[in-house]
DNA sequence: GAGAAATCGAACATAGTGTTCAGAAACGTA
DNA sequence: TACGTTTCTGAACACTATGTTCGATTTCTC
């Protein structure tokens, strides 16, 4: 049962806190950022702070959550046709796209790779999952599916990072085209291995 | 001209450091190693530690750099017939496999992840030469070389980590066989595009 | 054994962390 | 407007780790 108005001045201290997170990210690097930096930046006592959030990483994380259950939204709004990697992927780059500067500062180089763990648990069970329901009942285990599935996951953060990382040189389709020309031939000469 | 036996002396002190760092990260990872924790396990003294590398990020990368340089040893040991991202990619992970505890330590997951801009700028250079040699003149420029080249890194930097975080269920050439898998017919029907 | 080089470790200054708490400010209600 | 509640403030504090300094000590060389 949310109270109605203080919960709205504590949602402002949060992001209050997030943004100036994100901002000194791309100024300086995650690394390198205080509690006093973060602070100063959003005009928040240190106390404020600690009653928060348990310190920068876990700042960091519920911005990384907000981002990603903002990206889930985003993809029940676009809903697909079929959900595959590059489907997935596509999302994902568009989502890029309009957020630029959250994006950058929390998944890009400067942004620690703190959040790379998060991001590979929620987007390796999706693509394990279309793997899966893919696969030929009986081939040749030449490669098991965890590691093509890492292998999709590595190409699309790589991509996505480097992306972000030189000011998305090309569009969201663009770049995801890439991907698509990268991995699917791969993919499909495994998964039709009988 | 480097004396003869304070030389080694030092060199004795630097490998202890070393030596310490890697069983440390082994045991509880990279981030949470105090340079108290180091000269303990080595038993150095403080000021011996820093007058032999400036932090604990210089150390681990000294340690990196003998590793790298060990490697270039072992490269041209082999010397295979042809210098391509998958003869290279087969030394590696024999050299790996050769000295386990190291690259676990430096370059597996509780390694931190430091040495991965270092290890970029190394194998991408090896890589893009690569590349560019066997490059046709005009090639539709649908995916950059730099793209490429990224692709074919992170691909085999995800490979090796897993791997080592794995404790190597497979031998060197046969996770060798699977990087070859994954990356040589996309590699090659790029190449060919005219 | 004398001299040089390397190491030791205690002491110190500095910087950042996370906690506490009394007072101030902002807000909701009536 | 006045009241009580919630949230925020910021100074003070204890704590942990960093990196430096320097005189004493060990180790090696000849």
């Amino acid at each position: 049962m949310p109270q109605k108005v203080t919960d709205r001045r504590i949602q402002r201290t949060r992001q209050l806190l997030q943004d100036s997170l994100v901002a000194l990210i791309l100024e300086k690097g995650y690394e390198s950022i205080t509690v006093q930096d973060i602070i100063d930046r959003a005009n928040v006592g240190r106390s404020t702070f600690y009653a928060h959030f348990q310190d920068k990483e876990d700042l960091f994380l519920s911005g990384f959550e907000n981002l990603q259950s903002q990206f889930e939204q985003h993809l029940l709004g676009q809903s697909p046709s079929e959900i595959n990697p590059w489907t997935l992927s596509l999302v994902m780059f568009q989502h890029a796209q309009e957020y630029q500067r959250v994006y950058k500062a929390l998944v890009g180089e400067r942004g620690g790779h703190t959040m790379l763990s998060h991001l590979q648990r929620y987007m390796s069970a999706h693509i394990g999952e279309h793997l899966k329901s893919h696969l030929p009942v009986r081939r040749k285990e030449q490669i098991p599916l965890e590691i093509l599935t890492l292998y999709i996951y590595s190409t699309l953060t790589s991509l996505l990072t480097w992306w972000l990382d030189h000011d998305m040189p090309y569009p969201a389709e663009q770049i995801n085209d890439m991907f698509r020309q990268l991995t699917q031939p791969t993919v499909e000469s495994i998964l039709q291995q009988a």
